[in-house]
DNA sequence: CATGAATGAGTGTTCATTCAT
DNA sequence: AATGAATGAACACTCATTCAT
């Protein structure tokens, strides 16, 4: 994958894929004719690039969960230090992925029993080298946080996986779930420190 | 809602649906044809006693849920202390809840954006009171950790919950998302334990 | 096959393919939707009794060469003779089926190699004691042909197939093929009795 | 018509649609792409020379055709008397024609009411001069067999025409039907001295 | 009450044809 | 002249819902 040179019609199809999603319109719910009417060009042009919707669709998140991850990891790699880094990740999603549900619909598509998430999950174990995904960004932030100590080492790496993820995840539905934008906005960064802390605390026995 | 005294058609429906689901099947996918066939009755008698497809699945849904929080309710009702309650939840979802995926299930259904997923929300929000939701047992939780002095109570509420919550949603999907039963079998205890505490710890400042 | 009572929607489709042939549309031009209409039914219930379109093409043609061959036997049961049969087949053919073009169209779509050609094909090998076929009748006329001393029994029993049928399609495409209806009509007699003779010649070689 | 001299984008376009052909596809299943991509040229480029698909392929099967019995013709004129004609075309049709069952499919495309076929039969209506069809060839054997006294003219032409089209029709389906290959060859030699034989008795009167 | 046969609106996909390059 | 990317009309098939029995 990588950023490439994605043929126009191509990424006028993952454009509108990105727009439909973000509008919250159920992803089963899209039809091939919104999809090309959105990205302005014909029914029978998709089928050019693609061989049905599913392949469509799940390139599409691909492509967007890829993009995504790669931005991340570059900032990652700017940055030194665990507390530092899952700090950045959390203001990234105030910033854009979680504004669009992004991480979120990304959980359900892998959890799912969709087609379209049977799809995923295949493309992920088959070429997973290419694509850059949010497993990548957790391995890398535990990586710095057992570089910098702060991850005790004799704990079992699924509960280590299990706890980062966890925050992620909650963090992201924390905005989609909550219903008064106001209060939670006065709340966020107290949060984000709460956060940050809590993890500390349990990736470190002692 | 309660157990009450479903008619007997509607109950065989709703044991249709929920086998269905624990087949994991795809939920868009579910025919009402096929929810019909494995209860037995009339396609027909279906309309008689929902309104349309999205209605029956809801019902069912919503149906199951309550009973096993109610259950749940009734088991920490027994119970005394937060670690003790918290502990127990973790083992019944080994013991039923998880094997059947459906507490995922229900979360996937809560935060999409499926036609069945927009009703379930406005009919929770409508008639909350005689509906027992996770969100009621979580809320149980709290009031036993506050009483038994383990939650600070100068954290944000949103935090605690968020903490409980993401903790049990992510046990949950440990089960489906892991791929070697062996090995998870064995770590199950230990995961358990390092739960319990790194809640307790990350609800307590001090 | 046979009678039998078909469901009636099952009857009307049968009839309405019978007509789109008879009314002289390519059979691979046919439209469900010219089906339906024509049977009077909606789209849908098309598919309760078939599984896709070639099955009900295939189906519709089965039945009705099954009635038709059905029928000529029948009346050949009431003959004795070769050369009584073949001059009945013949008058018949005047009669109703060369009208419709039914048994070159039969002709064609055996060997054919559109799908529906391939379905019946095998339709025709899988359960042919059942249906009544062409075949089934050249095989009663070369018994009589034998019984009554006038086939020569050492020539190859391809031959007198080939013989037979030969004479029976020629004179059958006779009909679709000739343009000036009225000429023809005033031949047709001595043709029929040319084409007795001939045949009775050449399987005869004393 | 006759050999001339085909733009190279034209005679390319003709093998491809005569390999097809012979592939045993269905003609109404031919794609233009695939006409396009086995001539080695571009799709647009089909629509420079022809209006559209059935004019490429029409065009095409005239055009094979029209070889066929132009060679025959040729063959024809070098030989003398009815019987030893009939035997030569026979013969040719085991060597080569029959191989593609070719003349089967000409029938086919002919008796047909596809769109190709109103086509076909237009275009041999409209300028019969100059292609070479079958049916010449059946004239010219009439021809031979008036001359050489083997055909009694009192005969209706009509009848004549169909005695020895049957037969060719007949021996050619012979070897597309018939399923044991080497039974065949055996008996192939025979058919044909008893397919001769029977011709000319069935047009010989006396 | 209960049924299931009948329905037809709705959708994914194909492919002949066009036209800018 | 030659191309092939783009197009959209057309069609088979599905399935939620109805209603006569």
């Amino acid at each position: 994958m990588a950023g490439k040179h994605l043929p126009s019609k191509v990424s006028a199809l993952y454009t509108a894929v990105e727009e439909l999603i973000a509008e919250d319109i159920d992803i089963k719910e899209i039809k091939v004719s919104d999809i090309t009417r959105r990205a302005g060009i014909g029914k029978g042009t998709a089928y050019e690039y693609f061989k049905n919707k599913e392949e469509i669709i799940s390139s599409a998140i691909l492509y967007h969960i890829d993009s995504i991850c790669r931005g991340m990891m570059k900032e990652l790699d700017s940055l030194d230090g665990f507390p530092q880094m899952i700090g950045c990740i959390l203001e990234t999603m105030d910033e854009k992925m979680v504004k669009r549900g992004c991480l979120l619909k990304y959980i359900h598509l892998l959890t799912d029993n969709s087609p379209i998430s049977k799809i995923l999950r295949q493309r992920i174990k088959g070429r997973k080298g290419n694509i850059c995904l949010p497993h990548d960004i957790i391995q890398r932030l535990i990586q710095a946080g057992e570089d910098g100590g702060v991850i005790d080492q004799s704990l079992p790496s699924s509960y280590i996986e299990m706890e980062i993820a966890s925050r992620l995840m909650t963090y992201a539905a924390y905005y989609t779930l909550q219903v008064n934008p106001e209060e939670q906005e006065a709340e966020r960064e107290q949060l984000k420190e709460l956060i940050v802390n809590s993890l500390l605390k349990s990736m470190n026995i002692r």
